[in-house]
RNA sequence: GGAGUAAGUCAGAUAAUCGCUGGUAUUGAAGAAAUACGAGAGGAAAGUCCGGGCUCCACAGAGCAGGGUGCCAGCUAACGGCUGGUGGAGGUAACUCUAAGGAAAGUGCAACAGAAAGAUACCGCCUGAAAAGGUAAGGAUGGAAAGGCAGGGUAAGAGCCUACCAGAGAUAUGGAGACAUAUCUGCUAUGUAAACCCCACCUGGAGCAACACUGGAAAAAGAACACAUGGGCUGCUCGUCAGUUCUUUUUCACAAAACGUGGCUUGAGGCAUAUGGCGACAUAUGUCCUAGAUAAAUGAUUAUCAAAUACAGAACCCGGCUUAUAGAUUUGCUCUAUAU
RNA sequence: GCGGGUAUAGUUCAAUGGUAGAAUGCGGUGCUUCCGACCCCGAGAUGUGGGUUCGAUUCCCAUUACCCGCU
């Protein structure tokens, strides 16, 4: 799994790219010319604490390796978390079933599968 | 058995599958990558309230201003921390709390009430014909009223005298000291220094986003140059250092705010034993190596253990303080009930 | 990570250690045929917890929330 880390990679993504969104979560998209996914994540501070952030964080990224392989290739890809979110009410079960929602709503995922 | 008090310990474990970040070894020209082995968040990692290391500014200068600390002795690299004691406050007790120098160097403040707020006594009491004088027992106010209270004494009164209590000074004894005890003198000095202040001691500034190293080109404009200007932490005054560059803009290229590499984890380190000390702690010997990320690593699923749930995530490092915290558990001590 | 600041009525702001005040908003009364404007009256607050002081919005300590700067 690649990850985002410049700056300027998370804004072109976010100026230019495509959003689609659930109850928690919001993703932005942008089709590039490359063999591979990258993902970002982003939690505002307004959420929680550190360990609460991190928490989500580990969630949202576990929840994109485990369906990374039903996925078309060639996007940059950002997950962020709604600021109206409540860290005590969500699961593992729960980000996976919001964050498949949304990728299928940005018609990344490849398009023989459920 | 109940109630309490003090000091600690732990902070889910084990197994399986998938996955993450460093390290070592092997394969690989190297990088990338792969395989194997082993490691991988806290008691507060938090708040940033103190102190120190480290780096740069002149290895760090002078004076004033400013800031901090404040019973005594010790411990420590240092501290506003800790240990042991002294005084005071609370508790039946175990024990706990305590910013606790100076108000007799000076200044300020003490609203309202009250005659009066450390000072010219309003009413009153006594002497006296009056003028005037002597007084502070009693009176209302107030947080605080001329040491308190009782007796003697007196014209009326008053430490004027006496006992007890409280405060001040002197002397003696004990103690390293804070201070304690005893005796004598003598009756005045209110409170506030977390008001200014005085005294004693400490204090240069900035912070790893510090700092160092490597890495492109071209053009234009402006400023200042040796008794001058700008810079070297903040306020001022001095002193001193470096000695020619500095600032801005544009174009191309670009990891480009270089988001690169180092700094980065072996350290005032941990554990065990012995010795010294009431203790904090110190010394000696042996032994161990235990995160180092940079859009930032610990997660997901399943099973078992009655249950798996608190506060909470390292970001240069260390010593403290403060605050948050489910549950489990150990030891010492105190009071109380019942039985023997 | 480092440094700094703020918190007072529903809202915007004042207040030397001595009764917390103003504007606006809110409620009621009057005026008006009714509403508005105007007049009168009223309720309403020192972020939280301790300490110093006779007395704290003010001084000291801790804590919570929010904001700003460095990069």
């Amino acid at each position: 799994m690649l990850t985002l880390k410049k700056s300027s990679e998370f804004q072109d993504v976010f100026k230019s790219g495509k959003w689609s969104s659930s109850d928690t979560l919001v993703i932005y998209s942008k089709k590039i010319n490359s063999e591979v996914n990258k993902v970002g994540v982003a939690v505002s501070k307004k959420i929680g604490k550190s360990v609460v952030r991190n928490r989500l964080k580990r969630l949202a990224r576990e929840a994109y390796r485990l369906n990374e392989e039903k996925l078309q290739k060639g996007f940059n890809i950002v997950i962020v978390y709604k600021n109206s979110v409540n860290p005590e009410e969500l699961n593992f079960e729960k980000v996976e079933k919001e964050l498949c929602k949304c990728l299928k709503k940005a018609g990344i995922f490849k398009e023989n599968v459920d």
